[in-house]
DNA sequence: TGACAATAGTTGCCCAAGCAAGTATTATCG
DNA sequence: CGATAATACTTGCTTGGGCAACTATTGTCA
């Protein structure tokens, strides 16, 4: 079944050959890094709720709320494009937003499809507090690393989503 | 093992301070290794269920299929604990499990309380693939990587999660 | 202009996870 | 022995995400 990506779509002769570190005989999750990745994104959410929880911000909330307030998306379907999200649960996760008086929906005038989103006093005094957190449960998950291992580890994680992008086991959906 | 930093679980002195390296005021997701990983988990996420989809496994089931295969747990109880999840999620996962046919549930005689979990022929076949999709996901993920970085980046994501036990920000639910 | 496509948003249905309350069974201890 | 605690589920309620079907609106092009 593999043999359908042979093709060399862009004649990309400079990508590396999938490594042969994890083998199936001998795979245990404790020395998987997808395993270990998960159980410290586990953490870091957990730590982030907990921290977060004053504000009513919950560990799925907090994304949208942050982007709205760096103004990186004004409507709801530019929303759920930023956070990689399905269009019906960016409804629904508004809904919560907005029943919690931490946004609101002002349909637009111009263009009567979109819904323009717009953060409450309550709603920008919320996420104002994201960034702190954020930055806190990182450095805190980091003691005992110098800057060059901080570099080092950005570097990786760096290179494997950028090698997730040309790859077709992971990115190819169904046929673009 | 790991010779360079604290092996003194209980001497809570040796700890390292948290690191300063994220700050409030200039945070961008884009440098940050939680959102870094949280991308990488899901690019991972997404290659796996896509090659175990012919099987019949969805992302979530994929996990205690593979440890009641592996034979680290044989009730229920046992492997919600091991799979780190709520008691109730796991029962409507098993319930989800016994409708495909892939594992059932059988009443110990010995404690009326206990359901022993057992794979079905179809369970078994389904799970004894899991390993090699994991190991060719990573293994692709990991295109580029010496084995030294590999080990280095091991080395990273393990400190981290040592740093996390000891961490209350962290683990600390509530004031057990 | 008018058919058609694209886009924005909503809603219904499913899987899935956490929490709390409840039942049945077993263990513990006075 | 009997009250109480602990354990193993189970079920209901809520949040949450993906997919598909639907409406409303806007853009495209012959």
């Amino acid at each position: 079944m593999d043999s359908t990506h042979n093709s060399t779509p862009c004649q990309e002769a400079t990508v590396s050959p999938p490594a042969d570190f994890y083998r199936a005989e001998s795979y245990t999750p404790d020395d998987s890094i997808g395993y270990m990745m998960r159980r410290i994104i586990s953490l870091v959410a957990q730590g982030v709720e907990r921290e977060l929880e004053p504000s009513g911000l919950t560990n799925a909330q907090w994304v949208p709320m942050f982007k709205l307030y760096m103004g990186c998306a004004s409507t709801a379907a530019e929303l759920a494009r930023q956070c990689e999200l399905d269009a019906g649960s960016m409804t629904r996760l508004l809904d919560r937003l907005e029943a919690k008086q931490l946004c609101s929906r002002i349909r637009s005038s111009d263009d009567r499809r979109v819904v323009n989103l717009e953060l409450t006093e309550a709603g920008r005094a919320a996420a104002q507090e994201i960034p702190a957190v954020l930055c806190g449960v990182q450095n805190a998950l980091l003691a005992g690393f110098s800057v060059e291992e901080w570099e080092i580890l950005k570097s990786y994680l760096r290179r494997m989503l950028d090698t997730a992008q040309t790859l077709h086991v992971l990115t190819e959906k169904n046929d673009k």
